[in-house]
DNA sequence: ATGCCTGTCTGGGACAGA
């Protein structure tokens, strides 16, 4: 079973690359973020042509988050991180596909820091271990898959060079010990598990030539219940995505489980 | 310190992204 994550950044200019995608990469679970799209002008019909079934949560211009599934739909079970019923961004989804339980995010970006953006980013990210443990606690198969917007450390494997990122969010203490506290819990870390000391970013600025120079941040990951990181087979990113023409500034990030 | 690029909403330029 291959599960992925993909981060659009804007599900209607992004369709036809998207499809592609699918088409050539046939994940069997796929989540996407950065969907900036309400729900009304979700593509249903046509990734239903393209073999997948779908759940989502859209939201005007900003966030939106979507789960598909081939040859079958998503039956959801949250549509929003619990912890703050004042939140209305669009950035959890979560579906049962095939017996595992589905978890896809879309964490806060939280520049400028300090702020208050930062100070939501922190606190939603309180409310993701929150819900993360008592996901373990279900002792369910399960996958948190998403754009966490948290370069783990400053190593090559994570980020080309950490100096002009210094000062950015994604880079912060705060952030990185929640990241930790959510590994302690007991998930792992899939892409890192298979590609600890590489290169194995996600994401590339659009600006400042970041993609020739392959200057990326890895902050899209895949997080893996203990049951099912025993079945871990590969895992990895499919860095040409981001390689074409009118590509989203990440690439979809995936797991194999046998 | 700022713009570098891209998408959205909207029909210009602000805002957000990371």
């Amino acid at each position: 079973m291959k599960i992925a994550t993909f981060n659009i950044n804007g599900i209607k200019s992004r369709l036809p690359r998207l499809l592609e995608w699918l088409e050539e990469s046939q994940p069997d679970v796929a989540c996407l973020q950065e969907l900036k799209a309400q729900d009304e002008n979700f593509p249903e019909a046509a990734l239903r042509d393209a073999g997948y079934g779908a759940v989502w949560q859209g939201q005007k211009s900003w966030n939106g988050v979507a789960i598909l599934a081939r040859d079958t739909t998503p039956v959801v079970t949250r549509r929003a991180l619990p912890g703050d019923a004042d939140d209305s961004h669009s950035r959890y989804i979560e579906a049962a596909v095939d017996g595992i339980v589905v978890a896809c995010l879309y964490a806060p970006n939280g520049n400028p820091q300090p702020g208050p953006k930062f100070d939501y980013k922190n606190a939603w990210m309180e409310r993701l271990i929150v819900h993360a443990h008592e996901l373990l606690d279900s002792k369910q198969p399960v996958v948190i898959c998403g754009d966490f917007n948290v370069v783990p450390t400053d190593g090559v494997g994570d980020i080309y060079n950490p100096r002009s990122w210094l000062n950015d969010a994604l880079l912060q203490p705060q952030p990185r010990e929640a990241w930790q506290r959510l590994l302690d819990q007991g998930w792992t870390d899939a892409i890192h598990k298979k590609h600890a000391g590489e290169p194995v970013y996600t994401f590339w600025d659009y600006m400042r030539n970041r993609w020739p120079r392959d200057a990326g941040l890895r902050i899209d990951h895949l997080l893996l219940s203990p049951k099912l990181a025993k079945k871990l087979v590969d895992a990895g990113v499919d860095k040409a995505v981001r390689g074409r023409e009118g590509a989203s500034d990440h690439a979809p990030a995936w797991v194999v489980l046998k």
